[in-house]
DNA sequence: CTACGGTCTGGTAACGATAACGGAGCACGG
DNA sequence: CCGTGCTCCGTTATCGTTACCAGACCGTAG
């Protein structure tokens, strides 16, 4: 079948009649080595079965490749777009992706964190800026970049490629008051452990503030992660409570929708008798009937923004220590 | 700022009195150690900032704690929901995830493959049977177990947790001719890239045809990733096309809800004038109006199974090397 | 003929942790 | 007093690769 023993450089060496370090520049792009040699090098290690191994050439290089990314769930189609064009711009260089969950805890966080800074990563990025006092020291002592994503903290620990969430919804407030809405609900945000949707939620409470209007229609959601289940539920209570309510502004995109559902199992016309506001810019809100007013939070590019900038870093480039992202407002007939 | 070069076990030693034996031995779990050395030594850990470097404790203790994962794209709800089952499972135990995307194309997995055995895991989990000739070759003899999901390979390279595809469409053409369909259509399952999605198509032409039906009824919805909008478009192309059409069964959740949203918007009754069927049990089905009939294929009960079934390997416990997983037909309105 | 730059290859010594082994110290029983 | 068993800790030698430093070889110029 196969060798107890897994073959290593030196088994090559052997097999070819060069040393062990020839048999090491032959699998570094761009060291000094004759090409017949190679060749060779290169064919007794497909012989063999040999395999390269990181292991060792992390130790003894002191540099692994690796890039740390901890996201609050990987269950959440913006976060998959961030961690895919983080990816994406990164593997085109050779580096390796090491993902973790948070499930939206900060200790949970922490612990993460603490682990994957043990792999000696050459970047750590984070989601949010919001961390235990542990988890912001351990980041600070790292002796590689961090960078803080989907947030604009209020004191970044090194860099940080974001937006105001607060802003966001705010640009959607303004959207509603020109359009004639007075009577807005917010839903969502009420969990703390998800900083960003509680975020957009005071977001939500100041842009009325600023107008005039009243912030008092707020209807919880439950924990993280959001759910379109708890969209309908929501919106259910909303028209309970608050009947005479003319437009909601949800925390996602994904609770949006499940209002919207709901308005349609009772025959409620949207945007007729009440308009309603998504965030996040998921696939659904475009194609569902009607199709959903959100704020595009540019997930995406937030990773390959993130990704450029860890190469500008690695690469002793110039760079931006603080990318803001420009979230859009996309008006959909949900509010028209 | 910081130190220049970071501290190491032999620091710790130092600065405790100990011999760096005793130190490592402090940050393992369940060795021989006085509980007051452990403490100092913890504390002097502490306080040097010092980051268990598991780069060099791989090497010498030949295991990583990797698991290597791979999966066609991380903006898809059911491999996400397999890489949660298989991350929680596995990361109870100290496991680390190494995630790979290959973007459906067997090249690209290939190359992936190639990588991540590379970072030496314990095991490595692929998605579907289906692989280039090396790609085989390479997880042949990897010295490592080999775990295929998302399918029944007709030839295993190692174990495997999934299910026929083809049989769990048959569930639903069986469902949809006994509640008096005849004319069935499919959407999708075109592209040979996304071997489950054709595989999908295959077993429906197969269910129709020993139900004596006819199965020409197929429509085209180009490439993978699967999109809502290319449902919604094959919606219309299948309206035109074959505007008798009773009943079609969509190759995922994701382009059912796209053709519900086509017929809503042209006024389509569903299921009145069209049922409609989807796979995946996403969230979405469950939720839009009228909510969709679909098969549960587990997602995240094929993760956790595969998450024991490495456990079981690597404790060397027995184990059950093939595990098939049972899809689930879920019936709901759109087809009733 | 010597000097010199460039290409290619080899020897040696780490990188930082730990497996394996051994030994010290202590308690206990006969 | 010795033998035995247990807890706890230190010494040594790696794990497989590569950084660093030499050095051999070749062609060309002075």
């Amino acid at each position: 079948m196969r060798n107890d023993k897994a073959p290593t450089m030196a088994d090559i060496a052997r097999k070819t009649g060069v040393s062990p370090m020839t048999v090491s520049r032959a699998f570094k792009s761009g060291s000094l080595i004759n090409k017949d040699t190679r060749d060779a090098i290169l064919k007794a290690a497909e012989e063999l079965g040999y395999v390269f191994d990181s292991t060792a050439s992390n130790l003894r290089s002191q540099k692994t490749d690796f890039i740390a990314v901890t996201i609050p769930s990987i269950n959440n189609a913006n976060f998959a777009d961030t961690v895919g064009g983080l990816s994406e711009t990164l593997s085109a260089r050779g580096f390796q992706i090491l993902l973790g969950y948070t499930n939206y805890d900060v200790e949970e966080e922490e612990r993460l964190i603490e682990q994957l800074l043990r792999r000696k990563p050459q970047a750590i990025v984070v989601t949010g800026g919001k961390h235990t006092p542990r988890a912001r020291r351990l980041l600070e002592n790292a002796s590689v970049p961090v960078i803080e994503t989907w947030d604009v903290p209020a004191e970044p620990i090194g860099h940080f490629v974001g937006f105001s969430n607060a802003d966001a919804v705010r640009s959607m407030v303004d959207h509603f008051v020109a359009a004639g809405y007075r009577r807005i609900a917010f839903i969502g945000g009420d969990a703390s452990r998800d900083t960003r949707g509680s975020d957009r939620r005071l977001g939500f409470i100041a842009a009325l503030d600023s107008h005039g209007l009243d912030a008092s229609r707020l209807i919880d959601a439950g924990v993280p992660p959001i759910s379109m289940r708890e969209g309908a539920n929501a919106m259910a209570r909303l028209l309970a409570e608050f009947p005479d309510t003319e437009a909601v502004i949800c925390v996602s995109d994904l609770s949006a929708f499940g209002a919207l559902t709901e308005c349609q199992r009772r025959g409620v016309p949207v945007p007729g008798r009440i308009a309603i506001g998504g965030f996040g810019n998921y696939e659904i809100g475009g194609i569902c009937v009607p199709a959903l007013t959100t704020v595009d939070a540019q997930a995406r590019q937030i990773g390959e923004r993130t990704g450029r900038l860890i190469l500008d870093l690695l690469d002793d480039r110039p760079d931006v220590p603080h990318v803001t992202i420009e979230p859009r407002l996309i008006v959909r007939d949900s509010s028209r």
